[in-house]
This record gives structure tokens, sequence and C-alpha cells, in this order.
DNA sequence: CATAAACAAACAAACGCTCGTTTGTTTATA
DNA sequence: TATAAACAAACGAGCGTTTGTTTGTTTATG
């Protein structure tokens, strides 16, 4: 996934490089275990190189992090597209969701991996982020039809909570994918629905 | 929460400073960003004098992941014993752990904070320390009468992870408790068996 | 009952190494 | 030939850990 649209230079390439390295072993390693040099040896340049590009490390996170948002706010508004029924888009959007975080992208589980509190400067910045994200779920909760009395922020949040941490668990090649595990979800709270 | 139980030396008093402060830190800032300098000068020593006590950081942190693990599993296991109804139970066991992990423990809190990977070497006792505990879970779980082909396990995971996560946005002094929050989780799953 | 040996538990200081980062220079591209 | 993008080498700070020593507190002994 290409960041970037207008003139493409060959650094844009190595941008890019630099960024999908620092996303997966943010993502498998976590922030503070990741250095540097880890980062530049997983796209074959020097240490020093990489200051080039990013001010700080700090700045390569925030960048991972903000490309990590724009991903899943991307696939996830391309899936509820397609959805009008409340509870369909709930469920296409959280399919959408755990396809980004699960199978797709080193990016978005960066998100899910690195707290903003691991950076101490940016940490505002990162919990906007994340903020930005979480509102289309918001968007979401809010249409549905529930019973009176629904506590739709719990329900918003529980079901973030499910999904995010299916990060930890789920198996690539295990009996449910993505879109199984997003259906079984969203059906054990819509019940609630019918009682 | 005291850890001994026989003779008492001044010594344990010490041990068990030196894993709270532990805990607290890497609840806070996770295991790598967590230095042992700082665990050192949380509770007044020089750092040097912890490896008196602990071989290295990572033993620390399995020690730390042992005491996290029992006061989950004791904890639980006191709250389910007053219920016999599956669903109270089940709701008993959420509020403990939630009680555990938002209100009392930084042990507990270091579970869900920090990943059996970030540890090279002891990576394979983390996981079985949590897998350990989350079997209560599964029996809770499996003593549910629910509707058939409902997926247990998914649904096991799905309230693990919503309890697990809330940790990263639970607002002491909010408008929920613990257990008002274990409440909701529960009933939004429940309603399902009326369906 | 005094005293010395033994030990637990800490200090003080440093080890070698790795960290994020900087600086000056070289190499390709346009 | 100007500039973007990399290299090469090092900086000081901080890392986990080790080592040798000191300090109190038990425990055994004359």
């Amino acid at each position: 996934m290409p960041v970037k649209a207008l003139k493409s230079t060959r650094s844009d390439n190595r941008v890019t490089a630099v960024l999908d390295a620092a996303a997966r072993l943010f993502a498998v390693k976590g922030y503070s275990a990741t250095t540097m040099r880890d980062i530049a040896e997983a796209c074959d340049m020097l240490p020093g190189s990489l200051y080039y590009h990013f001010a700080a490390k700090e700045d390569l996170l925030v960048a991972v992090y903000e490309a990590g948002v724009r991903q899943l706010v991307d696939n996830m508004r391309a899936a509820i597209r397609e959805e009008s029924d409340p509870w369909a888009r709930l469920e296409a959007g959280c399919a959408a969701h755990l396809e980004t975080l699960l199978r797709q992208s080193d990016y978005a589980q960066v998100l899910v991996r690195v707290l903003p509190a691991d950076v101490g400067h940016a940490a505002a910045r990162l919990k906007a982020l994340r903020a930005e994200y979480e509102r289309s779920f918001r968007d979401l909760v809010g249409a549905l039809l529930l019973p009176p009395g629904t506590d739709r922020g719990v329900l918003r949040l529980m079901l973030l909570g499910a999904l995010n941490w299916s990060r930890f668990w789920f198996a690539e090649g295990g009996r449910d994918t993505p879109r199984s595990l997003a259906r079984k979800f969203v059906h054990l709270l819509r019940e609630t629905q019918h009682a």
C-alpha cells in the first residue's frame, strides 16, 4: 500500500521500505525493544541513514501509527459502504477491522501493540489517532436498534476489545477466518435485540 | 497482599518491595522500557543489590507474572464459589477479574501489558502461566446453557478480550465500576440464551 | 555470658556493550 | 554540477550485569 501519490522519485520506495520494516518490528517486538539498528538492518541501510528520512525514532512511530489508522479507516469505510442494514454494517466493519489487523497490515498491529504512553513526547498525537479511528465504531453502534437502557458505549468498547485482543491469539490457518470471527462476535451480541 | 507465610525475616519485606516496584513499573512502562535502575530506585536500593534476590531481569518478570496469575486465580475462585447459577458464576468471575485488573493489582496488569514474546528466554513459561489462568474461564463458559451451535471458544475469547482490553480505557471514578462493567458485559452476551 | 565465626543483604564501583543520534563524506541521479 | 540519499565512523549516555567489600544480624563456641 503506497503512501504517496504525486511524483514518484526512487526515494519514496526507500521511505516506504523503512516504514514497512519499522511497522513489522514494532508490531512484533514492541517499540522499546526495537532498535534503530534493527530497522536499518531490515531495510538494508546503515543506522545513521534512517535520520535522513526521520528526525527521531519517535517520528517513525508516529508515521507508522498514522499509516495504520489510515488503512483501518479506509478498509472499514469501503466495507460498510456495501451494506445498509445497521447490523450488517457493524459486521462488515468488524470483518474489515479483523482482516486488516490479522492478515494485511503490520501497521494496524502497531496500533494494538504499542501504547501511546510508550512514547513520552508524541503520546497525545498517538491518542488522537486512535480516537479518530474508534469514532467510526461509535457511529456503527449508534445506528443499531437496541433494547432501551443498553449502554452503547460499553457495547462498543466490549466489541473493540474483543477485536483488538484477537491479535494475541488468532492463528492463521485455524478453524476461523477473520470474516467468520467477525460474524460470530456480532452474532453473540446481536441476539440481544430479539430478547 | 503479602506473599510469604512461614518465618518472617526482614528480607521477605525487601523482596516484596522489589517485586512491587517491578510490577508497578512493568505495568506502567512495559518490560523493555523499564530498567533495573528504575526498579532499584523505586525501592531505595542500588542496581546491583537487586541481583542478590534475582539472577536476571527476566527472572523478575517471571516472578511478577506468577504472582499476577496467583492473584487472579485466587480472587476469581473465591468469587465464583459464592454463586451456583452458571451465568451468575460467569458474571462473578468477570467481576473478580476486573476488580483485580483495574483496582487492586499491578501484578495482574503486567499479564495484560507484557507479552510472553517480550522475553526471549522465559517466553514459554509465561505462556503457560497465562494459559493456566484462562483455563478457569473455559470451565465457566463450558457450564453455560447456550443455543446449539454456539462457539464457546470464541465466546470465551471474546469475553476475555473485552475484559483485558478494558485496562486501556477504564477510568477510575467514571460512571462504571468493575462490577457494573462485568454485569454489562455478561448481559450483552446473555440475552443470546433467550433468543 | 561474652565473643567469634558465619551468613544474609546490602553498598560502591565498574565492566563491556548497545542505545539513539550526529557529523563529515561519498555516491548515484537528473 | 547541483542535490538527494546514502555511507562510515564515532559520540556520550545508559543498559544489564559482575565483582569485591562492608554491614548488620544470627548462630555456635569457650
